[in-house]
DNA sequence: GATGAATGAGTATTCATTCAT
DNA sequence: AATGAATGAATACTCATTCAT
């Protein structure tokens, strides 16, 4: 991968930059492939085709890099949600369509999604970010009388820990719809909607993502 | 912890089984603190107030110890958990009681929910077991009538995703009925029932964990 | 340090030799600051506000550098050391007036005297010129009947044996009189003067230093 | 060098205690060879026969097993030292015996010289133990009315500059009983005494080192 | 079986040096 | 000449594993 989605970004920039982002895009994709723990400085280098010692030109350490690819991945994924879910004013189909979505694009890039779930340990700001962003249509949908449930940092990390398991499974067993419609009306009927409500705006929500 | 609950157990085998249930306590115990990844032998022989080589007398490697400290593990708090579970005929309650006990006794012992949460991605057979476990009263709610779903494997993954949400806040922050109570009720929702029947499950069960 | 003394003096050469001298007076700040061994080069074109890079269009090594920021410092204090010593004629007054003079130069500018202690070591070729210009003047005070000692290489070595650790001294310590006052009436005792004749010179001297 | 003086000291300890000593006499024996500052650990382990890591069975870093090294040897000379000077009342002689002895054992073993001369910068107390060794002679020198000068902390520094300055002559050029003489000699002539006194005072101490 | 010293492969990190711009 | 990114050899240190006692 010699021109990984952050290298592609930087291309306008220094030689320095196109370097900084080879090695994220390299950094993503051996974290992919083997996991953040058992990720090695030279398996980044070496899967950029650099020597070892032009990682410590661009990072101070691991973490660096580790925290920059997820924030990068994170950033990325958060512009094409955004782009999609401009005139949405029903809180139901916000919160189905942002996860319909975010696990669309995360699996059809199987690398960020690697990260994004090894990330959750390692990159608690992460977190926060993504509940930040979930609270607010979750509370849309309660004062809208369409969820029936408290909104609590807890009840996001339930929410968190449905989509999870959703990626790990297209992780394992590839892109899958059902997958992915199942884990949408889950986190629709677990927020106290009827599981007859919740599969018609799984419906529509399929149709507009 | 000279004399943790395996070593406990095995106090009526030989001088060898002693000694391997005494590793496997220990095991258990910087799993807990270090979690997985970061574990290393003389972490574990230093703890067992044992010389390093000992270990190889009894493991073949890591793996194998980790195994056997999460089957343990599970074998344990299976055998807790049935002992409550007999009688109970009605579905949701079988899921919920079964949920409900399983979180307030892995968090009695916070080692244990530790090396089980890591575990979830080493210990690939552990999930199989507990997924079958599960798989009949869920299945027994479908047949009742109370569960609104069709029980598949990436359903057990949901809950026990949900599940491991609850005991990973439950570590950080301490035992809290809350976060067991809210929980339980949202795999209930997820399953199909409604709010208010969920909640009235809950407080059954609520009286008879 | 911008414009260091060899960079002051170098004013009037080409652009070449001026970034060559802020070069020397660079290495001479960072060598005073953590020694010849802790030496990067890279400490070296910081302190001199250049790139990396710069450092080998102008010096072959590490080496190169060095010994003539041991040099230029050497000849520095040669010359403001002769200017005060013409017309002295008394042995004992030469050598005490030129120690007691190289001290108090070298003691003001502390990042010579560091360097040149680092020197003793590294660059012997500065040994010697010393060695040849204190030889005289012992030379001188045998002929005069004032030393009673046979001039060797070794005894040179001792004289600067003491030279030496009064500027160790007093560069930990700060610029001291006294202790620039014992170390010269110590080499007059050693010559082989009284102890009153050695401090009557040194009186003399102290107040034409 | 498999049975270096530590190591042969040690054979009667257990196997620990053996690869111990093993490992400071390769120490001492590789910084002689190269110096301190060039001292690297697979140099150690090499020179003591031995794989890269059973250093770390031994010692935390690089620091403590030279100083230990040094530490030994400085003991080592003492013992030698101590025994010859039991009888001796007479300050000048105990100062010149002392400075003999030290000189002959030091240059007997040079591997030890080289390590002391190194360990003055990194070993301070090592300093601060000799420096109250000699302390107590010049007192008595003083007091006896032998000694023209005042003890204090620099007089001692001179002292042992003198000396450092004749164990490294005879590090390079070997032995060399004319420098030894020397500077006995010339000790004795800066702590006040006349030339014809501290030659007799050699001239004694000569036949008894 | 238990011990713990020895092993050595594996990894992170530094830094002198090169070279294309 | 100056720049500074890239290089890769050198080195410290860790830790799973072996094995003689």
């Amino acid at each position: 991968m010699l021109n990984g989605h952050f290298r592609a970004r930087a291309s306008g920039g220094g030689k320095k930059e196109r370097t900084r982002a080879a090695l994220v895009d390299a950094a993503i994709k051996v974290v992919a492939e083997k996991g953040m723990d058992a990720l090695k400085i030279s398996d980044i280098t070496t899967a950029a085709d650099m020597a070892n010692g032009t990682f410590y030109n661009h990072f101070e350490d691991k973490e660096e890099i580790l925290r920059e690819a997820a924030y990068g991945i994170a950033v990325e994924i958060s512009r094409q949600l955004d782009a999609g879910m401009a005139g949405i004013k029903d809180g139901p189909t916000r919160v189905a369509l942002a996860t319909w979505r975010f696990i669309e694009i995360a699996v059809a890039e199987p690398d960020w999604a690697a990260v994004l779930l090894d990330s959750v340990d390692h990159v608690p700001q992460l977190n926060d970010d993504v509940a930040s962003y979930m609270r607010s249509d979750l509370q849309l949908g309660v004062t809208q009388g369409k969820f029936d449930i408290e909104v609590t940092k807890f009840l996001v990390d339930q929410i968190m820990a449905l989509i999870g398991a959703a990626l790990r499974k297209q992780l394992q067993n590839g892109p899958d719809k059902e997958v992915t419609r199942e884990v949408c009306e889950n986190i629709l009927r677990m927020l106290g909607m009827t599981p007859a409500k919740a599969r018609k705006i799984i419906a529509t929500v399929r149709a507009a993502a």
